[in-house]
DNA sequence: CAACGAGTGGACAATCTGCCTAGTTGATCG
DNA sequence: CGATCAACTAGGCAGATTGTCCACTCGTTG
């Protein structure tokens, strides 16, 4: 699906000041309140917008330290047992089976270095997993984002909603 | 810094129920409205929650192609030019500097394979990226989610506040 | 003991929400 | 061409929520 340039604008708005309310929304767009929140719901029910989490920063928790592990896990058919033992990891933010040489791709967090080590004698214990590779991300110069893909898809569709 | 059980709750709750207003908020962690207010700004300028963006998802977009892509650069002194051109690229949604044989990590999106492949020539285009590698992620069996390490660390911290 | 931070419970006006109606407008289609 | 339909505007209304006060209670600490 795509998404029109109003929908954009909503969407970078309630990125931007996240607490205002649909009223408030409609008047800085400029269109009635009917219209703001019909936009919105489209939006959610298509699956655009999945959530207003609260955005959670792991290092303010103290978690300074960010990985990415790669795995070698020992391959089964099937559903994959060993994603669902690392889901119970809680410094296991996010976990992806990826091509090239390895099977899976996690992102973790630890508090310190020695912390991180930690982490992953606890991955390396999972059943199923052969062989762990990491790599620390010393700084993150662009955070993740989606705002300008978002600005994007209306120009390259052409503004056409649907 | 640390959070106690009910700013847990107060997240987890949040991140369930995104829209709750605070009064209700208050009604389902059995605690005054004051406090759950309080505690809420609290996290909010303690910088544990930094922002209620709306999550967008890229592949509700048409971005069904996740990929993570390795970049060697060309090192120059001080602050990384490389990052900020990157930064200009919509489907670059996330740059880390790392260590290992490589300089950057990316995360791109891309509409289909064929749409990546442009996506990779515009960042092999970008002054100062030698070589790339590009890593797809067929599947994401976790999610990125910072819910289990919340609920982790008042039992770890010993619910002491702070 | 006094002071202090954190929580409770209640009150107030101002505002916003959910829901509804009625009237435009622009595009599509028989 | 005229009918229909979806999307938008503009407004009204009752009920709920917000921001902001206040007075009071605890438990801790110097």
């Amino acid at each position: 699906m795509t998404i029109d340039e109003l929908d954009a604008r909503l969407i970078t708005l309630l990125t931007e000041e996240p607490r205002l309310g649909m009223l408030e929304c409609s008047r800085r767009l400029g269109v009635a309140r009917g219209t703001a929140q019909a936009r919105l719901d489209r939006l959610i029910d298509r699956g655009v917008i999945t959530g207003f989490g609260p955005d959670v920063s792991p290092a303010a928790l103290g978690y300074h330290v960010t990985a990415f592990v790669s795995l070698e896990i020992r391959q089964v058919a099937g559903h994959d047992p060993v994603a669902d033992r690392l889901a119970r990891i809680p410094e296991v933010l996010e976990v992806h089976t990826i091509t090239g040489g390895s099977d899976l791709l996690c992102r973790v967090v630890a508090r310190t270095n020695s912390d991180l080590q930690r982490v992953i004698d606890v991955i390396v214990d999972v059943q199923g997993v052969l062989r762990t590779n990491s790599i620390i991300a010393l700084d993150t110069p662009v955070p993740y984002r989606v705002l300008p893909l978002v600005a994007d898809v209306p120009r390259r569709e052409g503004r056409r909603p649907s």
